[in-house]
DNA sequence: TTTACTGCAAAATTTTTGCATTAAC
DNA sequence: GTTAATGCAAAAATTTTGCAGTAAA
């Protein structure tokens, strides 16, 4: 799982004539080790303790770099911070995201994929990716 | 439908115990007429002209208040730009992103609906509203 | 009159960039 | 040696707030 990511990480950044460095890897493996759904400053701060002279522009740019090799997707919740989150091997999932406490349910349903793919086709519109999310009350805080 | 919209907006102020003002007046016209999906920079720009001394704050406040009173809606297909949309009457709508073009094609679908309250009382979930973004070429762009 | 609203400008956030230095190739 | 990456600090871009003056109730 996290070496699949890595070797595609390693893969892309060798196709492009980039370069392998040592901060790259680090934030590689903060971010393969967190939470889905990190903020850049979150990552950053999390990095920080161990690794206290990687800046944040180098987070930042490295988190857009995994978005552009695929093994990262930007994800926006509206509460006026990017987020990133792990892309699984090929699938889509979803979220239920809880207004009161924060918490992301994520969920996958092939039943609503074939629908958006309908959907699309009668538009000729081509789908590259998809963003659905369901907002409200968890369980805990309905209670 | 607009003048609906005015007196859910009339009512809601009255409620809340707020003034009606004549900037909220003219914001509120210029909002009904527009497009949907319109930014705060969008609108304020839109309004310069015709109301010069109408400041970005007050658009932004006001906008805000749109969204509370529930006419309007807030958007963020993570442009970096906080949008606002007419809601309809009860229904809610979908979108479809072009990434080349940047138009929106709207579209609802009562199949997709189902099945997300379903997903939801499977996790105890009380769903408030949800946002389903589909996002790829449009017909014209794909050509 | 009292209370909320406006407009301005300033502050706070968040994202993005320039550039000299450093590290990878 | 070249070229790209880093880290810093500064710039942009957006959103949010404080406050004195203004307007609605």
């Amino acid at each position: 799982m996290k070496k699949a990511k890595k070797k595609l990480f390693r893969e892309f950044i060798a196709e492009k004539g980039l370069k392998s460095t040592r901060q790259r890897d680090i934030i590689l493996d903060a971010f393969l080790s967190s939470d889905r759904h990190l903020s850049i400053e979150e990552l950053y701060l999390k990095l920080r303790s161990k690794h206290p002279s990687i800046g944040y522009a180098t987070v930042y740019r490295t988190l857009k770099l995994f978005a552009e090799s695929g093994i990262a997707r930007e994800i926006h919740f509206g509460d006026g911070q990017t987020r990133y989150e792990h892309t699984g091997e090929g699938e889509h999932h979803d979220h239920l995201v809880c207004k009161r406490c924060g918490s992301i349910i994520e969920f996958e349903n092939e039943a609503i994929e074939k629908i958006q793919d309908e959907i699309a086709s009668s538009y000729g519109f081509l789908i590259q990716h998809h963003k659905l999310e369901l907002y409200g009350l968890c369980a805990k805080c309905r209670a």
